[in-house]
DNA sequence: ATTAAGTGTTACTTGAGGTAACGGTTACTT
DNA sequence: AAGTAACCGTTACCTCAAGTAACACTTAAT
């Protein structure tokens, strides 16, 4: 009999490819549902009844606790990228671009301001830190933000030595604005927004003036040195094999 | 018989107050040294094998795991606290003031890489964010620098309503900053000050320009507007009763 | 018909956090 | 001197949530 060879592919094999993406999916908002009934600590038993399954199950398709939770993780990072990839790569005068991306990030916080935390604060020991999601974030924000400062240095022929610093600053700074705003809101959205980007605004046109360029905030730049990647997704190195 | 009546002071009762502090920060010593040794995710068996005693010791001092994780993340904020209270209250230009806050805590970090990144990773999330030593941390240094903020905007006639905000996104930049430094060590610890210094400079003057006002930043401030109040500490309302 | 995938269950194991119950030591109180 | 309030410390246990074993059923490609 010709029996189907060990590394062959069996249709039976593929057939399903799709709808593991699809139920891995369905536990993710089963956990996020969860999350959201029973508080941060919630119990696998407790998230396989709100997916109306139980534990087995959901062990099927997560290799366990962090890993679902890293999934729920990207599904964070989904939603932020999706609008902060436009944020970024709009047009515009510079100082409503600052603006712009601020405010993308703050709304999807405030949107999801549960999923949010859950994401932020429940982060593994256990785990590498290459594996927490939101490292992985702003590493992947800042990545982006020092390469365009970096252009954008480089087309004044100023020292772009100062880049990388810089975005991992930008990005801690509104991420802590962001999280205390998210806890006492005290004032609206767009407040924080423009203050954000007065501060981020001034930083940089500090920056320019030291080396006697000036720009005016309200005027688009030329050209494209702002101009990012088309694509700005996560590189998910573990996602293969 | 005149038994000690119930809320009397009994000599016997006070007698190990100071004991009894002592004795936990031995047991704070030996759970950072354990982690040292064993990584992040010590249990409190080999937390009490470090300590030279078994578990229920360990336990007659400390409530839970969470809390002995508490009192190491506050001997952290001590040493923090420490070098940042004499950092902010120096006098001097500003632009070095600033730079000098920002080294310190850079100092602190490097100086002690293990204990920091277990207080910052470890935070836990079955207790209440206002149990978070971190968060706590940093909404002392916040309100802090909101305060400086707000006297030195108000000094000049200006709109005080960002200094919060403003508070905020500066502590995070620098720990944000200084966390990717830590990991990936790729310039100068005084570099990266003064790179932050920069952007705090910038970003300050940036302010005051807009309100023409000009400051030099390497001159001292007049009058005691930077002068904070001569105590920074950790005002701990769970430390009584 | 066979078989590779998936569906699902109940009942178990495991491990780390935490506790009970015991006995000894010191030095203040009466 | 006896009593006792605090500590010292141990071994052996409890508990609870994460994770697994073993079982039975369904579907569709071979």
């Amino acid at each position: 009999m010709a029996r189907t060879v060990k590394g062959g592919s069996d249709a039976r094999r593929e057939r399903w490819k799709g709808h593991r993406e699809a139920r891995r999916a369905e536990f993710v908002d089963a956990t996020i549902r969860a999350v959201a009934k029973h508080g941060p600590d919630v119990g696998m038993d407790e998230i396989a009844a709100e997916a109306g399954v139980s534990k087995p199950v959901l062990y099927r398709h997560f290799a366990d606790k962090s890993d679902l939770y890293l999934a729920v993780g990207r599904r964070g990072t989904d939603m932020l990228m999706d609008r902060l990839g436009p944020a970024i790569e709009k047009d515009g005068p510079i100082r409503d671009r600052i603006r712009g991306i601020v405010d993308a990030y703050l709304c999807v916080i405030e949107e999801n301001p549960n999923l949010y935390r859950f994401v932020v604060r429940g982060s593994f020991t256990d785990r590498p830190v290459e594996q927490d999601v939101v490292h992985e974030d702003k590493a992947l924000i800042a990545a982006n933000l020092a390469r365009i400062l970096g252009d954008y240095l480089r087309a004044f022929d100023m020292d772009s030595g100062g880049a990388e610093p810089w975005a991992h600053a930008l990005v801690g700074m509104v991420q802590n604005a962001g999280d205390w705003w998210l806890d006492r809101q005290s004032m609206s959205r767009q407040s924080l927004s423009e203050y954000l980007a007065t501060i981020i605004w001034h930083a940089i046109d500090g920056l320019l003036r030291s080396a006697n360029i000036t720009v005016d905030p309200d005027v688009p730049l030329p050209g494209s040195v702002f101009k990012t990647e088309p694509t700005l997704r996560l590189i998910n190195s573990s996602e293969e094999a």
